[in-house]
RNA sequence: GGGUGGUUAGCUCAGUUGGGAGAGCGGCGGCCUUACAAGCCGUAGGUCACAGGUUCGACCCCUGUACCACCCACCA
C-alpha cells in the first residue's frame, strides 16, 4: 500500500466495476422490504454544483445504507427537460451563430435542441458518476421520452375531463423577453430604487385637478378610472366626476373603492386594469374598460397616441414624464423603494398582460395535499417546513401550465376553424370521439406545458404508469424525497397533488429538506460574486490559472472580472488539492444539520481529506501485523481476548447504534461525527497503541496475540462496512485486502450486511479498565508535556495511595502503562509512606507521582499545581454552595443531591492533597 | 404587514425528556516515538445575543427586545 492515501488511483476503477456488475440495480426480493428514492432530476443540459453534490451524497448515503441492511433498494436516476433553462441555452448557442430560432422554424428548433442534448446530455450524469452515486443507471428516464410523454397526455386529459384543467383569459405574468406566461412562483418580487410620480389629473369639467401617486407613469395611457377611498373627505365632493386624461384625452370617471388606502401618496390611485393584477380585480368590480396598451415585446401598441406607438416601456416612461412636465402636470417625483417582479430566468421586468392561457384548478387538489400532510401519511424533516407547506397551499392560485416555448411537452388539445378546442391523447382519438371527418381542419395548440408539469408527475411516470407495472407496485409511494426548500413550492407541492389525484396516493413518506451550499462566508455561490467551487474540482484538484479562467470567463459582467481574479488569487494561492470524493462527501454530511444552510469551508474538505489517510494508514499498520499470520480468519476460536480487545469490540458497539440512529433521523452529521471520533479517537489512537505491547512482545501467549489481531481485523473489517455509506472508495479498496483476513468474503463491501450491534459485546468491565488506564497515561502525558520532558525521556512512576481495585486494574495493565506511557519503571507506595519530591496528577484517590530529580522545574510544577488547585477551588464552592443551600437538598431528586455530594468529596480530596504536594514544593 | 430559522471558543458548528459547557479548524509550546508530519503529545480560549420570568437549579422551558438570514403578502 502507498504511504498515503491516493483517491484517484482507486475510485474510477471501483466505480466502474460496481456498475458493470450491476450492484446498483435492486436486489429483486420481494420478501425483503422496498427503499425507493427518486433523485430531484437535474436539468439534462445542466452541469453538477454544490448543491447537487451536496444532495446526491446524502441520498446516495441513504441508499447503500439500506442497500447493505437488505432491502429492495431503488434508486431511480434521470434528467430532466427544462423547458425555458433549455431552450435558453440553445437560443445563445444559435445567436452566436447569427441565427435566431424564428429563422429556423420550430421543428428545426426542436431538432437543434435535441443534437444539443445528444451532446451534452452526459455531463451531468458522468459528474454524478464521480460522486460515488450509485442509482440504477439501467433505468434512467427523462421528462421528454417516450414513456413520460404518454404520462403526460393522459394525466392532460384526465384532469381536463375531470374539470381540474381549463382554458381561461385572465391577466399573466408576462415575460417580454422570453416571450411567455409564467406562473407566479417564476416571479421575483426584489425591492428596488425607483420613483413615486406625483401626476396632476384634470377634473374634465376644467373644475381643477386631483394628483395621483404612481411608481409607472407610462401605464396612464391604459387608465380607465382614478379611485379614492369611499370615507376619505378629501375627495367625497368629486365622486361620480369625470376626469380628462392627459395625454390621450380620454374621459375617465373618479370612483370609490376601499382597497385604496388614504395614507399612501395623495389617497388617489389611478387605475389601469389591464396592466396590473389589482387594477384589474378593481376594474372587474367597477365594470371598467380594459386597454391593453403593451405588445408582446411590452412596446406600446396602437391602442396609445400615435406618438408613442411601437415606444420601449422604459423609453416610454420617460417620454410620457417629460411631455406631462411640459404640460405643467407634474406635481413631484419623489425617490421611492418598490417591489419589482422580475421573470427568474430572463431577469426583466414582468408585465402583466391580458392573454389566455391553460390552468389546473387547484382547490381541491391543494385540499387533498395538505390533508396528506396533516394525518402524517407525508412527514417533512425538519418539521417546520410543514407550515411553509400548509401556508402556501392553503393560499394556493390556480396554476398557469402553458407556456409559449417551442421546447417542451406540447399540449394535447386541437381547435378547429370556429374556435372550438377538443382534448384528447392524440388528434386521432379527438377526431374519433368528436366524429369529426378529415373535411374539417385541425390545429394543435402551439403551446407548451410548464416543466414543473411532468415532473410532478416523476415518482410514477418513472415506473411505467399509466400501465400497472411490477415497479410501481414495488416502489411506489417512494420512501423519502431529498430536496432543498427552494422547490417545495415549486415541486413538492405539485407532485403531492397530481400524484394523489391520478395514483390515489403520496409520492413519498417524507421529504427531507436541506439546505442551500454557500460559500465560506455565507455568500450564496454564483457566477457573478466569482465565489463558485465545482465539486469535480475538489476531488480532482485545480490549479490556480485554469481556476482563475473558469472563474472569469463565460462572464455577463465582465467588469467584475479583475475583482473575481483578485479574490480568488488571494483564497486559493495553490489552487484547489486534490481531495478526492470521500472526503468531499464525508464534508458534506458533517455539515449536515438538520435544515441550516451549510457555508462550506476548503479547511473543512482538507480535514476530512487527512481522515481518509488516517484510516488507510491505520489500515497498512493491521495489515502490516495480520497479513500471513493467523487472525482467526478460519474462525477457529483458540483466542483470548485482552481488556484493550474487549473494550474497542465494546466501543465499536456503541459506535455502531449511534451511527445507525443518526441515519434513521437523518442526522448524517451526528453520523459522521461518531464515526470520526470512534475511528480517529479511539481505534487509531487508543487501540492501534494498545495493540502494539502485545504484538511486539515476544514472550506474549499466542492466543492473546492471536486474539489481538483478529480483533484489530474484524473491528477494522466492520468499521468500513459502516463508513461504506458515507465513503463509498476508500472503504471498498480497503475492505478488498481485509475481507479474507477477517473470515469475511463477497464480491463487494457495498453487498454487505450493515453491521449491527450485539448486546453480549457490550463490556462495562473492559470500558472502566481501559478508562482507568487512558486516565493514568494522560496524568502522566500531561506532567510530561507541562514539564518540558522528552517524549523520548523514559521516567519512572510511583503510585501512591488509590483502592485495591487501582491495584487490580495496575496488575492487568501494567505493561500497557509503562509501554504507552513510556516509562522506566512503575512501584506503588502505601498511602502513608513519603516520596520524593515528584510532580503529581490524581487520578480518583490515587496519586500519580513522578521523581523530580533531575527532571523538573520546581517553579513550573508550582505554577502546574496552582492551576489545578485554582480551578478545584472554584467548582468546590459552587457545589458547596449548592449543597449549602437547603431548598436544592430538600426539593432535588435524592439521587441528584447524592452525585453532588460524592462530587463534593472527590473534589475536596484532590483538593486537599494537591495543596499538600504545593506546600511540600515550596518547602523544598 | 405576517411567518420561519438563527445568535454557544478567533472561524464553522454540535449540545434530544433542565442537574459539573463540547468537536473540527485555527492559535500557542514540544516532538521526524518503527501505520500516518495529511502525523503525535500537551495547552490556552466561552456572562451560551440581551432583559425579565418559571424552578432548589436554565445554553435548554415561558415572555419580551435587538440583530442576521430566509419565506409569504394586492400598498399605487
Amino acid at each position: 500500500m502507498d504511504k498515503t492515501y491516493q483517491p484517484n488511483a482507486i475510485e474510477q476503477q471501483w466505480y466502474n466495476t460496481w456498475e458493470e456488475n450491476g450492484y446498483f440495480k435492486p436486489s429483486g426480493d420481494t420478501e425483503a422490504r422496498s427503499y425507493s428514492i427518486m433523485i430531484p432530476p437535474p436539468n439534462v443540459t445542466g452541469s453538477l454544483h454544490m448543491g447537487h453534490g451536496f444532495q446526491e451524497s446524502i441520498m446516495d448515503a441513504l441508499i447503500r445504507y439500506h442497500r447493505m441492511q437488505g432491502d429492495n433498494t431503488l434508486w431511480q436516476v434521470g434528467t430532466d427537460h427544462a423547458g425555458i433553462a433549455t431552450q435558453m441555452v440553445v437560443e445563445r448557442l444559435l445567436a452566436a451563430e447569427g441565427v435566431s430560432r424564428h429563422q429556423l422554424g420550430r421543428d428545426k428548433f426542436i431538432d437543434k435542441v435535441w443534437e444539443w442534448k445528444q451532446q451534452s446530455g452526459g455531463t451531468i450524469t458522468r459528474q454524478l458518476r464521480r460522486l460515488g452515486a450509485s442509482p440504477d443507471w439501467s433505468r434512467e428516464r427523462f421528462t421528454m421520452d417516450e414513456g413520460f410523454y404518454k404520462a403526460v397526455q393522459e394525466v392532460f386529459v384526465r384532469l381536463y375531463e375531470d374539470g381540474l384543467i381549463y382554458r381561461g383569459k385572465r391577466l399573466v405574468n408576462w415575460d417580454p423577453k422570453l416571450h411567455t406566461a409564467i406562473s407566479d412562483l417564476e416571479v421575483l418580487n426584489e425591492e428596488e430604487q425607483g420613483h413615486l410620480w406625483h401626476l396632476r389629473y384634470p377634473l374634465a369639467d376644467g373644475s381643477g385637478h386631483l394628483v395621483v401617486a404612481t411608481t409607472r407613469p407610462e401605464t396612464m395611457l391604459g387608465d380607465s378610472a382614478v379611485a379614492v377611498h369611499p370615507e376619505d373627505e378629501r375627495y367625497r365632493h368629486l365622486l361620480g366626476k369625470n376626469i380628462k386624461l392627459p395625454l390621450s384625452d380620454r374621459e375617465i370617471p373618479i370612483i370609490a373603492d376601499d382597497y385604496v388606502d388614504r395614507e399612501f401618496g395623495t389617497g388617489c390611485v389611478k387605475i389601469t386594469p389591464a396592466h396590473d393584477f389589482n387594477d384589474y380585480e378593481m376594474g372587474q368590480r367597477h365594470s371598467l374598460e380594459i386597454i391593453n396598451i403593451l405588445d408582446a415585446d411590452a412596446n406600446l401598441n396602437e391602442s396609445v397616441p400615435e406618438k408613442y406607438r411601437g415606444m420601449e416601456r422604459f423609453a416610454a416612461r420617460s417620454q410620457i414624464v417629460d411631455d406631462l412636465e411640459a404640460l405643467g402636470l407634474l406635481e413631484k417625483v419623489e425617490p421611492h423603494t418598490l417591489k419589482v417582479p422580475r421573470g427568474d430566468r430572463s431577469g426583466v421586468v414582468i408585465e402583466p398582460w391580458l392573454t389566455d392561457q391553460w390552468y389546473v384548478r387547484t382547490q381541491q387538489l391543494a385540499a387533498e395535499a395538505i390533508a396528506a400532510v396533516e394525518d402524517g401519511r407525508v412527514n417533512f424533516v425538519p418539521k417546520n417546513y410543514e407550515n411553509m407547506y400548509f401556508s402556501w397551499m392553503r393560499d394556493i392560485q390556480d396554476w398557469c401550465i402553458s407556456r409559449q416555448l417551442w421546447w417542451g411537452h406540447r399540449i394535447p388539445a386541437w381547435y378547429d376553424e370556429e374556435g372550438n378546442v377538443y382534448v384528447g391523447r392524440s388528434e386521432e382519438e379527438v377526431r374519433r370521439k368528436h366524429s369529426l371527418g378529415a373535411d374539417i381542419t385541425l390545429r394543435q395548440d402551439e403551446d407548451v406545458l410548464d416543466t414543473w408539469f411532468s415532473s410532478g408527475l416523476w415518482t410514477f411516470g418513472t415506473l411505467g404508469w399509466p400501465e400497472d407495472t411490477p415497479e410501481l407496485r414495488d416502489f411506489h409511494p417512494s420512501s423519502v424525497l431529498v430536496t432543498g426548500f427552494d422547490i417545495i413550492f415549486f415541486w413538492v407541492a405539485r407532485m403531492m397533488m397530481l400524484t394523489l389525484y391520478l395514483k390515489k396516493e403520496v409520492p413519498f413518506h417524507t421529504v427531507y429538506v436541506h439546505g442551500l451550499v454557500r460559500d465560506s462566508h455565507g455568500q450564496k455561490m454564483s457566477k457573478s460574486k466569482g465565489n463558485v467551487l465545482d465539486p469535480i474540482d475538489l476531488i480532482d484538484g485545480i490549479d490556480l490559472e485554469s481556476l482563475v479562467q473558469k472563474r472569469t470567463t463565460g462572464m455577463m459582467q465582465p467588469h467584475l472580472r479583475e475583482k473575481i481574479e483578485q479574490q480568488t488569487r488571494k483564497e486559493f494561492p495553490q489552487g484547489i488539492a486534490a481531495y478526492g470524493t470521500d472526503a468531499l462527501r464525508y464534508t458534506y454530511y458533517s455539515l449536515a444539520s438538520t435544515g441550516r444552510d451549510i457555508k462550506f469551508d476548503v479547511g473543512r474538505i482538507e480535514g476530512f481529506r487527512n481522515f481518509c489517510n488516517k484510516i488507510w494508514n491505520a489500515s497498512r499498520y493491521v495489515l502490516q501485523n495480520c497479513e500471513g499470520q493467523d487472525c482467526g480468519q478460519d474462525n477457529s476460536s483458540d483466542f483470548e481476548l485482552t481488556l484493550a480487545d474487549r473494550w474497542i469490540i465494546s466501543q465499536l458497539q456503541r459506535t455502531e447504534t449511534t451511527v445507525r440512529e443518526a441515519m434513521d433521523s437523518y442526522r448524517f452529521d451526528l453520523a459522521s461525527q461518531a464515526l470520526y471520533d470512534f475511528i480517529w479517537g479511539e481505534y487509531c489512537s487508543w487501540y492501534l497503541e494498545l495493540s502494539k505491547p502485545v504484538l511486539w512482545d515476544e514472550t506474549a501467549a499466542a492466543a492473546v496475540k492471536k486474539g489481538t489481531r483478529r480483533t484489530l481485523i474484524r473491528v477494522l473489517e466492520t468499521l468500513l462496512r459502516l463508513a461504506h455509506p458515507l465513503m463509498p472508495f476508500i472503504t471498498e479498496e480497503i475492505w478488498q485486502r481485509v475481507k479474507t483476513l477477517a473470515g469475511s468474503g463477497g464480491e463487494s463491501i457495498m453487498l454487505q450486511p450493515y453491521p449491527q450491534p450485539n448486546a453480549n459485546k457490550f463490556d462495562q468491565q473492559a470500558e472502566a479498565a481501559v478508562g482507568w488506564l487512558k486516565q493514568v497515561i494522560e496524568g502522566v502525558r500531561n506532567i510530561r508535556g507541562e514539564m518540558n520532558i522528552s517524549p523520548a525521556k523514559k521516567i519512572p512512576l510511583l503510585l501512591r495511595g488509590g483502592s485495591s481495585r487501582d491495584r487490580e486494574l495496575l496488575d492487568q495493565a501494567r505493561s500497557l502503562l509503562t509501554k504507552l506511557a513510556s516509562l522506566k519503571s512503575i512501584s506503588c507506595l502505601d498511602a502513608g509512606e513519603s516520596a520524593p519530591a515528584s510532580a503529581t496528577a490524581l487520578v480518583g484517590d490515587m496519586e500519580l507521582l513522578v521523581p523530580m530529580a533531575g527532571l523538573i522545574d520546581v517553579n513550573a510544577e508550582s505554577t502546574r499545581l496552582q492551576k489545578e488547585i485554582d480551578k478545584l477551588a472554584k467548582d468546590l464552592t459552587r457545589v458547596q454552595g449548592k449543597l449549602n443551600n437547603p431548598k436544592f437538598v430538600d426539593k432535588a431528586p435524592a439521587e441528584v443531591v447524592a452525585k453532588e455530594k460524592n462530587k463534593l468529596a472527590d473534589m475536596q480530596s484532590a483538593y486537599d492533597r494537591l495543596r499538600e504536594k504545593l506546600q511540600q514544593l515550596s518547602g523544598l
